[in-house]
DNA sequence: ATGTTGACCCCTC
DNA sequence: AGAGGGGCCAACA
């Protein structure tokens, strides 16, 4: 029986997502009080090499009220990603996170060492 | 149909 | 430690 494509790339899931669906879905894993950084979620969503493509489908919700806990993810360097094109969403991320106990440095970076999110893994 | 732009990442000086 | 460059690819003009 030969497994297609789309059901081969798609390793964590039954049917085929887009792969907007599969970040969102690894980005709804993350626990409360860590973060994963955009890599992190593009490597788990079978996006190996695809880290930009989580930045994007993540501006596409941010405004919205959406149940994605968007804030939990930022980039390899431990720091949240700011630009002017967030309006302001940037600063409301720093703010979320430290709502749920993250501290950051003078220099405005998570410990990853402590804060990174650890997937469960799964049979 | 190109060309440009990113909430990115990694490697090499 | 900071800069530069290549890779990545959907969205947009």
């Amino acid at each position: 029986m030969p497994v297609s494509q789309k059901t081969e790339n798609c390793f964590i899931f039954a049917l085929p997502m887009s792969a907007y669906d599969k970040i969102y879905a690894i980005v709804q894993q993350i626990s409360y009080g860590r973060v994963a950084t955009y890599g992190q979620v593009a490597e788990l969503a079978g996006l190996y090499g695809q880290a930009r493509l989580v930045g994007y489908a993540l501006y596409q919700i941010n405004t919205s009220a959406s149940e994605i806990p968007w804030h939990r993810v930022i980039n390899a360097k431990g720091e949240i990603s700011y630009s002017s094109l967030r309006r302001g969403d940037d600063y409301l991320q720093r703010s979320l996170l430290e709502d749920e106990g993250i501290e950051f440095s003078q220099d405005g970076k998570i410990d990853l060492r402590r804060y990174q999110w650890q997937p469960e893994n799964h049979i």
